[in-house]
DNA sequence: TTTAATTGCTAAATCGGTTTAGTATCTTGC
DNA sequence: GCAAGATACTAAACCGATTTAGCAATTAAA
């Protein structure tokens, strides 16, 4: 019943070969190995006969090479990452790696969960959204030699290859567009992570609001807490205590989603005057009414670095050398949520 | 500087007994193979000191069991799909599997090069959301005894596996729903894929307008129009063509956007009188102007029935025997966009 | 007291490939 | 005619685990 996959040894055997020659053949090395032209077409064409793919385990184990990649992100679930993934995949496909996707959850003792189970699979590569803590098990992982590309995010204290997006830019263009717009009471609603990227976007909020002399409303959500769905209490209390907010920079797309709940079920007129950029484009936001102002990063850009400097290092297997860190610009895309209404 | 990993033969040879004897011990057969208590300490005290863990991928050569799934979905960037993904890997990770996501486009060829990859690499089980015509290929999975779940969508021709959501009644409840709130002409946009998900939801709208005896108005886009972005010109010209609709009931969440869309920009008033029902929720129609009521599949059982299955079927390796099939219910989530307004 | 069973441990085969280090034959160059 | 080099191919080691078969010493049963 169940037949088992043909090998390598059934072809050197059904053509009384060794597999030596098959491997050498199947690896392309027939000229070099001096592999006759007649033998090499004939093992060719057993193969394409009987339909055979070599067992990449055995492939892995003996070359070390597994062909996997890790993409390891806060959570596949949140569209940014979930767009990103998919890019990331279809990059990796074409270049005959496969892609392993984890979340993790912003966790540190997760990601080193993670991180672990993977060496066990020695994959080749890792591109990794890094939990706050994380930078001792990067280095770790650079110690070895291990390819590794942080995203998203990563570690001043940590020489380490990176593609990042720059997030202060972002934000002083966010609140400088409030500012043109009229805006002169916006608020800043973000987690209290202490990671690169968030630091970044507040460091760009408190600059703009400091040159124009404005007022500085700052709300800094636990992080824990905007996972148990508890954003949106705090975003109320938050704007009951500032009453004089006429816009808000939300810092990331989750963010948002709680804090249009809040207005949407506190303040519904709100909704026609109040200012309002997010972090994070989404498909939906161009139809909302208002339609969404978004900061949006570069994602096909960020794949593609991202895959670019993986690939890159896994070729040159001493990647003790120089760091390359790559930073892209986002985008503002200005509708008509951040713009006078009425 | 390249330390290498420590491997079974470094303990053994440390410790100077047998690999034997450290396998036996990692493997808790120190008992069953009369391993003395007190090596079986010194072995497992030094694994833990070396922080030693064994190499998987030449576990998975010896064993033939990777310990990795694959859940290959339509587009992993679709938040439905995105979602479902998180919850899989959660539990399969619970479960000491890992899980390679792949998008496979809906596309036949697309679908069959990621499955032949996978089974190079010996992964232990598919969680498949099948493209149209994938019997034949999921049916030389089942034979070489391979276990296949099927997610989403399933084949009439062929006996497998399935967890699926009753497409049917969901799209009855929505058009009765519709209908109870004084809409009688209620369309139907979809896509023109046989696939028995999309099959099912047309047939549940056909039933219930012809049991009402009210105007069908169905449009169905060909699929790759809408991979292409060109969902929104049919949408608009179906509209234009039948200017009574005066409901819609969208098959996909993407549709819904289109068609978000296509209101938005040219017929902006009504928004506020439409009648809208999507398929898959999002937490920003919790939000949207009118917030809009969805058809929620059950996703978390969804992922929770796929993994049972395919744990089940990896336990008992003739997986020959009888085929489970489950079907959850969809639950509508009313909201404002159902009812009549003004 | 002898045989059988149990205890404690290990050598070697195995999974399915890749790669090193050959061997044997055939050409060349001089 | 003979050494050197190229040609055509292969045996065996290896990657790092698991597992089978079996050995030697001790204990239990007859």
């Amino acid at each position: 019943m169940k037949k088992k996959r043909i090998s390598i040894k059934d072809i050197a055997a059904h053509l009384n070969i060794s597999v030596t020659t098959v491997s050498f053949v199947l690896n392309g090395k027939s000229e070099e190995k001096h592999i006759s032209k007649a033998l090499t077409e004939k093992v060719l064409k057993y193969v394409q006969e009987v339909n055979y793919t070599p067992n990449q385990i055995a492939q892995s184990l003996r070359t070390g090479q597994s062909k996997i990649l890790v993409f390891m992100v806060e959570d596949i679930s949140n569209l940014f990452f979930a767009q990103l993934a998919r890019l990331i995949e279809d990059l990796a496909y074409k270049k005959g790696y496969k892609v392993l996707f984890c979340s993790n959850d912003n966790d540190d003792k997760k990601s080193i969960e993670l991180i672990n189970l993977f060496k066990d699979r020695q994959v080749d590569g890792f591109i990794i959204v890094p939990s706050p803590n994380l930078d001792k098990t990067i280095a770790h992982l650079l110690d070895e030699n291990i390819p590794v590309v942080l995203f998203d995010r990563y570690f001043a204290s940590l020489e380490a290859n990176y593609v990042i997006t720059n997030n202060k830019a972002a934000t002083e263009n966010a609140v400088i567009h409030l500012f043109e717009n009229g805006f002169r009471n916006i608020a800043y609603i973000t987690i209290d992570a202490i990671q690169s990227q968030m630091a970044d976007r507040l460091e760009g909020y408190e600059a703009v609001v400091e040159k124009y002399n404005i007022p500085n409303y700052t709300l800094q959500i636990p992080f824990e807490e905007t996972t148990q769905g508890n954003s949106e209490r705090y975003i109320k209390d938050f704007m009951e205590e500032n009453p004089s907010i006429d816009s808000i920079l939300f810092a990331t797309n989750y963010l948002t989603q709680s804090g249009l709940k809040v207005i949407k079920q506190e303040y519904p007129d709100l909704i026609n005057s109040i200012g309002i950029i997010t972090f994070d484009d989404n498909e939906l936001f161009k139809t909302y009414s208002p339609t969404i102002t978004a900061v949006s990063q570069p994602t096909q850009e960020m794949a593609t670095m991202a895959m670019s400097l993986i690939l890159d290092l896994i070729k040159k297997k001493d990647s003790s050398k120089s760091k390359q860190t790559i930073t892209l610009e986002s985008s503002l895309i200005v509708r008509e949520s951040s713009k006078k209404r009425n």
